[in-house]
DNA sequence: GCATCTCTAGAACGAACGCTCTATCCGGTA
DNA sequence: TACCGGATAGAGCGTTCGTTCTAGAGATGC
């Protein structure tokens, strides 16, 4: 049998979640799943028991390592992919020099997840959170933190030397590419069409560009 | 650890009965009712019972309104969220000349409503649509058309008599402004702020001017 | 050897799920 | 008066839910 020993997983390799995933702790298996499952079918359409099968681990392991049950759960899964997108978003952020391509280049990117995925793996966090929106607080508080990290990563890019753009205009500016973003990959889920994500796109690179000094 | 089942996480803070006023035909009570829960918990979240009980109808009633079960009757409140959203936004475009501020009308009509409902009661449709993603087509093209109405209004307004812009530009203009408020609206709702739907109505209203003539 | 601890394993519980079923009420027609 | 179809009413079906529980496997220390 799989004898996993308990390995805390420590700092997040970049690396794209799958169901099976071996060669992983008994803990990240569980997780991986259940931010993967809940990702496409949301909090209260995702069973424990589902997470404990597509992960291939028992009940016992999940209770074991979660006390807490499926709340306790959840906020680890949308910690797990937040951590995962920012780290997709600082790769792609970082691969081009101009803010307004950059941000070009991350719409590319999420219409490439969705279309690969058959449009049905969207933002990690947003269904999590959706679907407890006013019973879970600590679901909640994962899910906005998730949002001000990934925003903080696109005001740095915004502000790295020569852009020119002032700090209040950043800041405000990073709030609504992050809301643009999920927006668009909102309706582009919806609409089973990457057409919102290159709008978007296109729209706050020309918006960003009208801040520049 | 208590036992517990999903649907008290967290003391229930006094919410707006989903119960309609009488004078309402027993279809309509369900209908609504059945909206405003999926718009709170989403799809799974949402008992057909619980859906009876707030409407103050009987499972029978509800059965026999809608013999395709929670499905039907998802789509039926997935259109009728987009009703009554496509009234309030034509209202509210309809209440300024000028589309940039029209927009910002719009994103403060948002905001009001998610203040007002303690941030819980976010788009009518999105939370509905994302939890069933891959799974109820039907309930996708009602999410899709509702979308798609919405842009249409707001196209609409884009090129009214005096503004300017471009047919191809104020096509994809449409687009991103429905993007960016659904985000925009999500981002609030997760954060509990209004200000992610303050500076969406700031920047969608300078990108607008910057397409006029 | 024994003791101890972490982790795995899954049966079992009560509650809630979506849905089916039969029975009853009720206004309009014959 | 009898009848009939639309609407209401809810008990009960089988299934799944989240959770709890006990038992054992495997490594480590004495």
């Amino acid at each position: 049998m799989k004898t996993t020993t308990a390995q805390d997983e420590t700092a997040a390799p970049p690396r794209r979640a799958a169901a099976p995933a071996h060669g992983l702790s008994t803990r990240e298996r569980i997780v991986r799943s259940a931010s993967l499952l809940m990702q496409r079918q949301g909090y209260d359409g995702t069973g424990i028991k589902q997470i404990s099968r597509e992960a291939e681990a028992t009940l016992g392991s999940v209770y074991h390592f979660f006390p807490g049950g499926k709340q306790e759960l959840a906020v680890a899964a949308v910690q797990h992919g937040d951590q995962e997108f920012a780290d997709a978003l600082r790769e792609v952020l970082a691969g081009e020099d101009d803010p307004g391509v950059a941000i070009i280049a991350c719409c590319r990117m999420l219409a490439d997840g969705l279309r690969a995925s058959d449009w049905i793996e969207g933002c990690p966090v947003t269904a999590t959170a959706l679907g407890t929106a006013g019973r879970a607080p600590d679901i909640q508080q994962a899910a906005a933190e998730a949002f001000a990290r990934w925003q903080d990563l696109v005001f740095d890019k915004l502000r790295q030397p020569g852009t020119g753009i002032a700090e209040d205009d950043a800041r405000d500016l990073a709030c609504t590419v992050i809301s643009t973003l999920e927006g668009a990959e909102l309706a582009a889920q919806v609409s089973r069409d990457d057409q919102p994500l290159r709008a978007a796109g296109k729209h706050l690179s020309r918006l960003i560009g009208s801040y520049r000094a």
